[in-house]
DNA sequence: TCTGGCACATA
DNA sequence: ATATGTGCCAG
């Protein structure tokens, strides 16, 4: 356990003030660097080689157009895309190295919004936490100079308010924020997933934060949605030209769809939707748009992440890699799998899920990075723990294990084989801080003055680095809430066969709290 | 709030 | 052509 703290060197949790530069005890090996890139963008570093890897964020003045009015994305039961597209440049790779792409979405803040009198205003507290789920490039692994070629993009990424999400999409809650972050792992030879020093690096784009809804609040940014996304194009005409037009038309229920829109453009002069009225500084931190949301990082919410998740700030450009070190041993598996969250939630799938066997998850973790075609589509989740961190403390971040990348103390890992295609289906596993993975718990724990926050309390171990899935890391305690359960859906034919079921161990806290 | 079906759009 | 991504709206 200790591992963590001194693996971390954990990056000062940060403070409006933006923490650039984060310190590194942990020292050694685990230096942390931060450097900006582009100028909204922060990035972490880990050692490595991770240094010059450069992340530009396509279009960046699209999402800074949703961004200042309070971007939203839509959450369904089947899983929506978000728009813009996550779409990045990336430069500085090792042209021969392979590495592993992933997206996640982390908590920004552990607040509630509500959209009322034309603004965004915090109503009560974060649902607690799902485990995070990670969003593994189809491309992964893949070369630097395959990623360096174009853009990357992660426009099919999913999101969605199911819980039991079965087809490894992003699971958020609506009515609360998230900051998108993109992950850049390692995946060599000796970075294999479960090799315990895999190097990654994390890159936030504050601009690409957003409040997830299950329909839009905001006129405006139905509008902005309906301008530039091409899929929307038959609900354009919106324009005043439009309004005119409609004006004109004998009857409305013709044209029922201008409506709305139309209506609305005005509304609002609000300000930023995310410029919330900031609560106390811990806790809600700064929405406001200068601001980001990042100071509150600390209570994340748990799952996140790791260190590196602190993201927001204010505009902290760059994220810093962390190298883990886990060193140990790993012992694996489990295969408990645990419901605990699931379970209160439904039961119904609970077929579905099935323990998956250690070796399975292994598997996964180790093979699907490693190159091999099959695993190529594998889908990586994070489930975090709950810890209520959202992105707290880069501090924690200190996972050194792609592992611990995930934000959240648990990971879930969902690979798709390759030969099953199925986009949907995939073996997942996942892992808790407990046992698979150290999680970078620690990291919220202890680390972050800020976290406070319940859920790092728990914690009983700060080390934050989780072990890859198998290795596990001797911090790991299983005791702890965190652990991670690895399940393995069988279903064979259909798409949801595979599921992967994040589970948390760690709920009790939250809970309560929220 | 959230859901499912819709008409319209892209690919 | 099919498959799928969109916001709208009634329920």
């Amino acid at each position: 356990m200790a591992d963590a703290e001194e693996v971390f060197g954990l990056l000062s949790p940060p403070s409006d003030s933006d923490s650039k530069e984060l310190n590194d005890e942990g020292g050694q090996e685990n230096r942390i660097q931060t450097s900006c890139k582009s100028p909204s963008a922060k990035t972490s570093y880990i050692q490595q080689g991770m240094e010059g890897i450069k992340v530009h964020l396509h279009e960046r003045e699209l999402w800074t157009k949703f961004h200042e009015v309070g971007t939203e994305m839509i959450i369904t039961k089947a899983g929506r895309r978000m728009f813009p597209s996550y779409k990045v440049k990336v430069t500085g790779l090792n042209p021969k190295t392979k590495y592993i792409l992933l997206m996640d979405a982390v908590p920004a803040d552990d607040h509630r919004y509500k959209f009322a009198d034309n603004k965004w205003s915090v109503t009560g507290k974060a649902e607690p936490a799902m485990p995070g789920r990670l969003y593994v490039h189809p491309d992964s692994p893949a070369a630097g100079a395959h990623w360096m070629r174009q853009l990357v993009s992660f426009q099919k990424l999913k999101l969605t308010n199911n819980h039991l999400d079965p087809f490894g999409h992003i699971i958020l809650n609506s009515m609360h924020k998230y900051q998108p972050r993109i992950h850049i792992v390692k995946a060599d030879e000796n970075n294999g997933f479960g090799s315990k020093n895999t190097a990654f690096c994390t890159h936030v784009f504050p601009e690409t934060s957003f409040i997830a809804v299950t329909s839009y609040q905001n006129h405006k940014i139905t509008q902005l949605k309906i301008e530039n996304n091409p899929f929307a194009k038959g609900f354009r005409g919106s324009d005043d030209m439009e309004l005119h037009r409609i004006s004109k038309i004998p009857s409305n229920k013709e044209y029922p769809r201008v409506p709305q829109t139309t209506i609305h453009q005005r509304l609002a002069p609000s300000t930023t939707a995310f410029s919330i009225e900031a609560r106390g500084p811990s806790s809600a931190g700064g929405l406001s748009v200068s601001q980001y949301p990042c100071e509150k990082i600390k209570n994340g919410p748990p799952d996140l992440l790791p260190p590196s998740y602190a993201v927001p700030h204010n505009h902290y450009q760059d994220y810093h890699c962390t190298r883990r070190k886990v060193d140990g041993e790993c012992h694996t598996g489990d295969h408990l799998y645990k419901k605990s969250y699931i379970e209160s939630i439904t039961s119904e799938d609970e077929h579905y899920y099935r323990p998956a066997s250690y070796s399975q998850s292994l598997a996964l973790a180790s093979s699907p990075y490693r190159a091999e075609s099959t695993q190529r589509q594998a889908c990586m989740y994070a489930s975090t723990s709950q810890a209520m961190e959202p992105l707290t403390n880069l501090e924690d971040m200190s996972c050194s294990t792609w592992t611990s990348m995930s934000p959240y103390g648990s990971c879930t890992v969902a690979a798709v084989p390759s030969v099953e295609r199925r986009p949907y289906q995939h073996f997942s596993a996942h892992f808790t801080s407990g046992s698979l993975v150290p999680r970078l718990s620690g990291t919220s724990g202890h680390t972050s003055p800020q976290l406070h926050r319940d859920t790092h309390t728990v914690y009983p171990n700060p080390t934050a680095h989780q072990p890859p899935p198998r290795q596990c890391g001797p911090n790991v305690s299983t005791s702890s809430p965190e652990y991670l359960y690895a399940h393995a859906m069988p279903r064979a034919l259909s798409p949801h066969h595979y599921h992967a079921v994040p589970t948390v161990g760690i709920v009790p806290e939250w809970s309560e709290g929220t």
